[in-house]
Formats: C-alpha cells, structure tokens, sequence
DNA sequence: GTCGGCATACCGACCGGTCGGTGTCCAAGG
DNA sequence: CCTTGGACACCGACCGGTCGGTATGCCGAC
C-alpha cells in the first residue's frame, strides 16, 4: 500500500499514474491509427489503456468523441504554431518558409494523429465533422493569407489562384504518412525544409 | 413474396443487362467512397445492386474481394495511362508535365476511387495490400523516372532527391477529393495544368 | 439430370453503449 | 476522535442490434 493516493487527475511522474482520460486518448490515437476507427473496439482501447469502459464512457459521451478530442487537439495545437509563426515580424518569404516547415515537421512528429485524420474524419458524426472543418478551413485560410500577401507585393506569382496552391500544398503535408518512416535518411526538418524551398520556388513569379 | 420473373427488382433502369459482378463493384465503389468500407454492408450493396447476399457471394469470395476488385482495376488503368505518355517521343518537360497533369485528369474524373484508395486501404488484407502497394510502388517509380531522367540532363535541379518530389506531388493529386468540387470554377483540366506547372516550377534549377 | 446462377433463411460473433453497484475521499456533525 | 453521507471515479456483466458469411433450395438451359 506505498501507492501514494494521488487523488487529482493531476500529472504524476510515473507513466502508469498519467490521468486515465490521457491514457485513453493516447492509446486510442495509436490503435486507430493501426487499424482505423470502425476496427477498433472500445474494449481494445480500455484494455490497451489499462482500465474498463465504465471508465471511458465515465469520461467521455461516446467512440465519437475519443476522436473528436483527438482531432480537436492537433487542430488547436497546429493553429496556435501557425498564428505565432505568421504574424511575426520577419520577411514574408520566411514566414512562408517557416509556417510550411513547421507544419511538416509537426505533422511527422505526430504521425498517428495525421494518418487518423486521413482515414477517419468521415467517421465522425455529421456535426462534429462540421465543427473540426470549420476549423480546419480557418487554418487553411490564414495560411493561404500569407500565400495572397506574397502575390499582392509582386513578390509571389499571381497566376495561379492561393487556394489552389494551399490545397496542393497540404494535399502533400497530409500524405506525409503514407511514405515517411521514422528510420529513414531524411529527418523531419530536412524534409520539411525540402517540402518549404519545393513550395516557395513552385511561387517565384514565371521568368 | 416469390418474385415471378428473374428480372429486375423494380429499378434498375438502363443497363439492367449489365453483368451482376459489373453492377456490383459500381455500386460498391460509389457507396464505399460514400459511406466507407466498413460502414458499408454487403446487403447495403447487394440491394444497390439489385441482387442479393447469394449472388454476390457467387461471384465474390468476400466483401474484401470487392475492394480490391475496385482497386486492381484503377492501378491497371493508371499505369497503362502513365506507360503510354512517358514513353514517347516528346521532350522530357512535356512528356512529365502531360504525365502529371493527366493523372490529376483522372483522378477526378473517378474522385470516387480516388477516395476509396485513401481511406480504405488499410482495411483489406495484408497480403493484398501487400500487392497494390507493390503496384503503385511500380507506379510511383515510373514516374520517379522522369524527374531523375531531368535531372541527370540538368534541367530539373539536383538539390532536391527525386523520391521525395514525386511522394510531395502525389500527395497533392490523391488529396484532390478532399477539396475539389465539380460545381466549381475549375474544371479537371485546369487543375491538372495548374499542377503540373507548380511541379514543373518547383523543378527549375535555383538561381 | 445436373449444373451454373442465383434467392432466402439463418447463424455465430462481435460491438457500442448502459446500468446497478463498489470503493475511496472529504466535509460536516456529534 | 469517530461517524455519516454523499459526490466522484470507476467496475464489469449484460443487452439489443448488426454484420459477414454460409447452407440449402429453386429454376431454366443444355
């Protein structure tokens, strides 16, 4: 009996001590990723977690929201590195440079959560999947101010339209998963760098 | 409830003499994309189809037959597409920028496959997905050809490694059904140039 | 008469979600 | 100090329903 009552899911050193909401969403992202949503059983992510349903369903409403959350917080947390990286006081061009490396190397960090994205966003129900497009869509759009920035100084090419080179820029971020393996030769800012410099030069004005 | 005649179930109309296992994998592939794989049932798309459990468990030996059915038939006609423009006798820069801007031409067209590969892909069984990866691997290498054809010529640039510009351009085009819209102010064409260009572009030595 | 081409009825497995119960902690009352 | 009560965190057996797959029967063609 030395375990020492921690009573407020509060973090504690021990891994084993981490808040069981934490402990939920963490194995859940790493089950759905492995084996997508609809073949993950609420009952795998309990046992991989290391508690009982009556505890997941204690905090939250449903599967549903398991992913929700999981969405909701790389969304906040890739808002949040966006604003900060784009509003700064550095040359547009790189700001650009820097917004598009960071979100790659974010997005190799947490490889899971963007395979999730990829494959289980349509599983979520109708309202939710609104909510997290809606907030991907600001994303989107803050980022492609920078694009419209650059194309109203004279210092990006103004023949093709923002949002068409913000979809094919993150048509790439996105798919990042399905080639990129953490053993490779390329690390996730070399490969960030890479997908900034491709971006950038695709935007210098025709010559 | 006997039904008198072994025609069609009340609908149907037009090619109701179409071949059972053709109608089947049509309906299968519009509800998958639709619905997803595993929330699609096999008599949600029997009943689509116009047929029943029985018949398409004549024709299919599971439901996993059925996706990959669907995505045999797009690999092959991709690559035979790929195969005839990056063969012929036109100058590198055009036989690339044809190459590219035609695969996002039919990755359109058929949106449907197209969301299909992205997201259900992980459901099928290893062995097969074993082998559609090692067919779009082939694919993907055939491509990849081109850029290091360019760049061994010197005219795409050389700082940048071949594989990760083809993953960084692939990403783009299987990300196409996540935002394009056939009501919109693009058609196919323009997008597939619009791409190609940004490819072509990002391929331009530095300087 | 038997064989391909289906239809129909049905099975066993499994899954998300529920619900009554249990242990623990804390605050107040005695 | 001890008791009490009840809020909170969690347990786990259970339920209604669905799904992929199968067994078997029917029917027209050869």
């Amino acid at each position: 009996m030395t375990r020492a009552s921690t009573r407020k899911p509060g973090e504690a050193a021990g891994d084993d001590q981490a808040a069981v909401p934490r402990r939920l969403l963490e194995h859940a992202t790493k089950l759905f990723a492995k084996k997508g949503f609809d073949r993950t059983s609420v009952q795998e992510i309990v046992e991989a977690a290391g508690v009982t349903k009556g505890a997941m369903y204690h905090y939250f409403g449903s599967k549903d929201d398991l992913l929700y959350e999981i969405y909701a917080r790389v969304l906040r947390e890739q808002t949040r590195q966006l604003e900060s990286v784009a509003s700064s006081s550095a040359p547009l061009r790189e700001r650009l440079a820097a917004a598009a490396s960071d979100v790659v190397v974010s997005s190799i960090d947490n490889l899971d959560d963007n395979t999730i994205f990829l494959q289980s966003m349509h599983q979520l129900s109708p309202d939710k999947q609104k909510a997290v497009r809606a907030e991907r869509r600001k994303y989107h759009e803050r980022f492609r101010g920078l694009v419209e920035e650059g194309q109203a100084s004279g210092e990006f090419r103004t023949d093709k339209p923002a949002d068409v080179v913000v979809d094919f820029f993150f048509g790439s971020v996105h798919h990042l998963g399905s080639w990129y393996r953490r053993g490779g030769t390329l690390s996730a800012r070399q490969v960030g760098d890479h997908y900034a410099d491709l971006l950038l030069d695709a935007l210098r004005p025709p010559g």
